[in-house]
DNA sequence: CACCTAATTAGATTATATGTTAAATAGCAA
DNA sequence: TTGCTATTTAACATATAATCTAATTAGGTG
């Protein structure tokens, strides 16, 4: 069931912009990270954010630590909009 | 264009509860605080939260302000999160 | 006007979030 | 082991959010 830390994570404009960055591909921490002009372990305590909510999984592969989006959880947020919504899902 | 601020409004999960309320129908702001455990001064400053972000928008009628919820500012919601998930619009 | 009701604003307190620098951990490689 | 790179955790400062009680505003009604 859809937790309530994700519409936490999705409060802040970083961690919004840190899913749409892994909508597509898998990214290592030091590649997101470099994308902002904030400290690494700032960064490092967003993407905690965004684990605690599910909505990232991490990999850890050597020495770097990918990151990727969980589908599945940005489906429920999705839906979860919808209920609070009252919009009807298509099809 | 999408408020942030919207984001930040549903991340407290009696807005999110209170914009579910109005899904259907206009309530009175004593209509909504009545059904929650919380002092109506914060109920209110629920309401402001809400209304800063567009979500909903009120209407005095007498005594009573009614709030209603914002549907195009709902939609924009929805089409901001199916964005970050790069999920598709069907139809 | 005086009074009542509905709701907000003011002022204060406490809790949570956000960000920093410094230190620690984990893995790799000489 | 030593050293290097990637990343996180610790410790802390500051900012923002959440909540309360008390006071105020706005609109009815006698």
């Amino acid at each position: 069931m859809l937790n309530s830390k994700a519409f936490k994570a999705l409060a802040h404009p970083v961690r919004r912009d840190i899913l749409k960055r892994l909508r597509d591909e898998q990214l290592s921490a030091g590649e997101i990270a470099e994308a902002y002009d904030m400290s690494k372990p700032s960064m490092s305590t967003h993407f905690s954010v965004l684990k605690e909510a599910r909505l990232i999984q991490a990999e850890r592969k050597g020495n770097h630590i990918y990151y990727r989006l969980n589908v599945t959880v940005a489906d429920e947020v999705l839906s979860g909009i919808m209920d609070i919504f009252g919009i009807e899902k298509e099809k």
